[in-house]
DNA sequence: GTATAAGTTGGTCAACCAACCAAGATTGAC
DNA sequence: GTCAATCTTGGTTGGTTGACCAACTTATAC
């Protein structure tokens, strides 16, 4: 079998950072949990990473472009609103794992500087983008923050507590509130 | 000096998990830690909590009772959606600490069961208490879990990137798109 | 004032972790 | 086919962790 390119294999660590974290937090993924996950051993994980901490930085990455891979890059105004409803909020049926791992790294990107970094980049990117599409429709920045707040809470909520959440509600509350934010 | 009483130990090491975990998370709230930052030692930690999943429990009924706190038992309908609103966010600048732990128990909630038993309990108490006040308004759960929603992602965000919120503009906005449920 | 219960100390312990590395295997360039 | 670069293995290491405990101190009941 023809060895795994070194994008690849770094590909394959990080989905097994996203599996065992979505599972077990990233303090609770070991290492040899990570290798076993993607099926390599640990001394592999630390030949392509120099450390755990750049497992996880890669995964923000990975998270992020599958998140831009959702958006509609044609919409714009109100329409690239809807949009990036839809597309974050449909996360929760379709990658359940990323789910998950949204919240574990919010919570580390609070305690480790250089991962907080990298996720308020993907943040700031995100709610720029939103800001521009609202400055169309005669808003700010304000209610840009709001709406990526709103489809936050719900994308916490679904980790957190899926129950809670009514199924096929999110899509439709989120929308209310933002006729509310365009008032 | 006069012996601390049972309960006063108890609150005093709760607050030493709040303070370390604000800024290390749980994973990194060691039992040494949380004892430094009470001015205890490890073993009287054990003294009084069978194990530090005990601390996190004795935490999160910590948080719950603080927020209860911060309502007006009075209010009712939209003027008690309203007071939630500014309750919940008011966290923000009166206790940061207490906002940096939502973010962790949240993810320590995904990963423990117990843990994330209570923090769901806390949850569907809220929930069930804004479904009320919704109710008089002609509303239901759905609007409930929005508003939640909302507020959540602002801790959310909040916590972990406090510079993209614009200052004073988080009640604001959920005001906003609480007008956009109620329509 | 003595006995009993409650609270506290400082240290031990086995388990686990991230990081590291030397040696072997596999690959592609020539 | 040979060789250097790249990839992979399996095990070691120093350090940290949560849990635990036997001895000691303080408070309370009588």
């Amino acid at each position: 079998m023809a060895r795994a390119s070194k994008s690849e294999r770094r590909a394959q660590i990080v989905a097994g950072l996203k599996q065992v974290m979505a599972q077990s937090g990233y303090a609770g993924a070991s290492m040899r949990a990570i290798a076993d996950a993607a099926g390599l051993t640990t001394g592999l994980l630390h030949y392509h990473f120099a450390h755990k901490q750049a497992i996880l930085l890669g995964l923000i990455a990975h998270l992020d472009e599958s998140l831009s891979a959702r958006l509609d890059p044609q919409a714009t105004g109100k329409a690239a609103l809807l949009d990036t409803i839809d597309a974050l909020l449909a996360v929760e049926s379709a990658d359940p794992e990323a789910l998950a791992c949204w919240t574990q790294v919010n919570a580390e990107a609070q305690r480790d500087a250089a991962v907080g970094a990298a996720w308020r980049a993907v943040i700031d990117a995100q709610v720029e983008r939103i800001t521009n599409e609202f400055k169309v429709l005669q808003k700010g920045r304000a209610e840009a923050v709001a709406l990526w707040a709103a489809i936050e809470g719900y994308v916490q909520l679904a980790a957190v507590h899926p129950d809670a959440v009514p199924p096929g509600s999110a899509a439709v509350s989120v929308r209310a509130m933002l006729e509310g934010l365009l008032r």
